[in-house]
DNA sequence: GCAGCAATTAATCAAGTGTATAATTTCAAA
DNA sequence: TTTGAAATTATACACTTGATTAATTGCTGC
């Protein structure tokens, strides 16, 4: 037999090539179908191999799990744009309830995820780092948006304001994603934005801008 | 070696315990702890005692998820309480974001099923209509403020209203049950009292009564 | 071109998985 | 008390899993 030809490369290839191919397996296949073989294939490479960048499964998936939180957040980030705080936090909305932050392939593997992070704690710590990184963003932007209106506001109401917002974004998120036909007949974005500014005490016409 | 001693016991009782350990054990070693074994070994069972009350361990799992559904959406519904629509509805809200049904254990069963919704059918299905369930009762009882408070609305916005409450109250159960330290010093049913009365346009002070 | 090192493969292992089945025990009916 | 069916156990099997290691290959510097 004659052996497979293989291509030597750079270690940060090599290992999101083996990432990618992680939540490929895992969106998918669920996270129990992300068996080191399964992902070795997917990646186009040798099961053994992927203990050269990874000391443990565990430590493959945690790794999965920030690159794709850092995605996520980056991608809705990315939707703030630059501007006014008023149209940075619309952006940042529309972003989280549209593709591709809002599509099923995300939510199964934030799902997978999730499931693991109460009997996991690596995975408890990856999560609570990127859930403080967008409630962070969150509150600085609400920060900003009143102020911007020349309002002013005690840090604990802000902060209130932030969890709620993330909660409904959250929420809105996971509906849409799930993509239960409920939404299709819906302007996903108006309600979103809608939502928002009446939580914040915004007039919806003004803010949808 | 001598056997061991059992007794035997009613369908419905051996079922619910073999149930209960699955919950149990996905609560604490999430679902790729659930083994055959280890929920055998909570309900006091031998492994292959599971095979003679559900056909595949895919089954336990299914009537596991269906059953904790349930449980979950009774225990909400129980905190309505009777009275007018206004109380009725406050009251899902407080039941939805204290515990029982806001709790730790709740939501690490809920992530682990889940998680498999996308890549296991069955699942889904049982998500579904655990899914439109809640969000009927949701409906119905915007439905009914909106009607006791003298006013009208067309069936698409009481929808869009339960979708925006559904979101919201799934985005604060999360957030509470996954007990970061935020919510220690925060009212939480106030500010989700709060939330809702704003996004129906009530005047908080009356809603929470 | 070639020597040597690092990257990759191939093959194997022990442990754990869900499932199947025959042997045993419990329990209710006669 | 006995009997027989149903419930439960014990054991085993085939398979998959993550991990380990030696052999092989590709590549870089000389």
């Amino acid at each position: 037999m004659t052996r497979k030809v293989f291509h030597h490369e750079p270690e940060a290839v090599r290992q999101n090539d083996l990432i990618a191919a992680t939540l490929d397996s895992i969106a998918e296949l669920g996270l129990a179908g992300a068996t080191v073989r399964e992902v070795a294939f997917r990646a186009g490479v040798t099961p053994g191999l992927i203990r050269r960048y990874f000391d443990n499964k565990e430590r493959l998936v945690a790794a999965a799990y920030r690159s794709f939180i850092a995605d996520l957040t980056a991608a809705a980030e990315a939707g703030c744009g630059e501007g006014s705080a008023h149209s940075r936090l619309a952006g940042l909305i529309r972003a989280s309830v549209t593709g591709p932050v809002a599509d099923s392939r995300a939510l199964s593997i934030w799902a997978a995820f999730i499931g693991t992070v109460h009997s996991d704690p690596a995975m408890a710590t990856v999560h609570r780092e990127g859930y403080q990184a967008f409630r962070g963003i969150i509150e600085q932007l609400v920060g900003e948006v009143i102020s911007e209106r020349g309002e002013t506001a005690a840090k604990a109401e802000i902060r209130s304001h932030a969890i709620v917002l993330n909660a409904l974004l959250d929420g809105l998120w996971i509906e849409i994603s799930m993509g239960g036909d409920d939404f299709s007949r819906l302007d996903v974005v108006r309600v979103a934005l809608d939502s928002v500014a009446t939580l914040l005490g915004i007039d919806p016409a003004e803010f949808r801008n």
